[in-house]
DNA sequence: TGCAATAGACAGACCGGTCTACCCAGGGAG
DNA sequence: CTCCCTGGGTAGACCGGTCTGTCTATTGCA
């Protein structure tokens, strides 16, 4: 009954080093050579399924949203009201930015020198434009007056964490103070 | 009467250039040469001042930790009481926000990729810590209840803030949610 | 005369990207 | 069943360029 365990394809290899090394160490950091060598595939296979390294980054980030975007809808399920799934996307996220791997948000660091045309800028504003998008739905379901703004005041503070999850030592209270300031804004801006 | 112009000394030079250079295109993208090329200075003369690119970024930003000091420590004083002088961080960074130049945060970007013992990480953590300690004593100063509470979530908002300025295109609709939530906050730790 | 600063060659490593040559499994065709 | 061909993958040399950092030799000024 066991299913048959394919290896996985040369994309694939090369997607979970990318998402790997990119992550851990950064974009710009880590060449090729390594992708390559840790994923266990020839440089040529590389160039021959996705063109460039600004196209394996690309990649690499689609599938970072995705998988956020999964967790999220995933988790969501749990929270029955819309002001509770509000809560219920920053528990989602916590979950993540607590663990001793998190290295803050990869659209941050991947673009924090990136040239300007760069494949991760565009990845970064589909990704921001998708958060955006869901606080302020989320916001309008739960009735708000203003749901663009409250929308926006939730992405600073998701931000907010994700950079202070990242720099600082003490993540336990830097969550805990995104939480607080949560709730804080719903109570103020719902009731 | 004309104080006479000295011409600066290739310390203060290579630090405007590093300046210019590293914020605006970042601390790995822009290499020595550039650097020294737009200073007008030989190489030898940066190794033998700074003895490394790694202590040429942490002297740019420890200069720029400096300036955002004396900034707010100058512009503080045109704000009364200790609550409003909060709201004074906000006004007086936000007036940087809103600069077509504004890259972001320095230490965020130039720590976005560093190695665990970059120079960037440690000038980082000492610009990071200033500025918590700014929030709390002014949240303290304010009469918070608790003021480290509140100091942080302070942070969280400025983080955040921070990063949409440097990631989404309509900026003034982020600072402006910005500045929202810090007066929901004051006026819900506060009153 | 002495010292700091200069220009620039140089070293050694690494970068992204290209290219050649080879291997090998799978599937028709005979 | 066997042969052959095709196509994806592999290994790795190689290219021009850039990186940080060192060194030499020279210049200009006090």
């Amino acid at each position: 009954m066991a299913v048959t365990t394919r290896r996985p394809s040369a994309r694939e290899r090369l997607l979970a080093s990318a998402d790997e090394l990119f992550y851990r160490e950064g974009v710009h950091v880590v060449g090729i050579d390594r992708v390559i060598e840790h994923a266990g595939v020839a440089k040529a296979t590389l160039y021959n399924t996705f063109g460039s390294k600004d196209e394996l980054i690309r990649a690499y980030l689609q599938g970072r949203h995705k998988a956020i975007e999964k967790r999220i809808a995933d988790g969501l399920t749990a929270y029955a009201s819309p002001r509770e799934k509000i809560i219920g996307v920053f528990d989602i996220q916590g979950g993540r930015f607590t663990n001793p791997e998190y290295r803050g948000c990869p659209f941050v660091s991947a673009t924090a020198e990136a040239l300007p045309g760069a494949a991760s800028v565009s990845a970064a504003d589909d990704y921001r434009a998708w958060v955006r998008a869901l606080f302020t739905d989320l916001s309008r379901q739960a009735g708000a007056p203003d749901p663009e703004s409250l929308g926006q005041q939730l992405q600073v503070i998701y931000d907010g964490i994700a950079v202070g999850m990242r720099m600082d030592h003490d993540r336990t209270a830097n969550l805990a103070a995104g939480l607080e300031l949560v709730r804080t804004l719903l109570a103020a801006a719902l009731d």
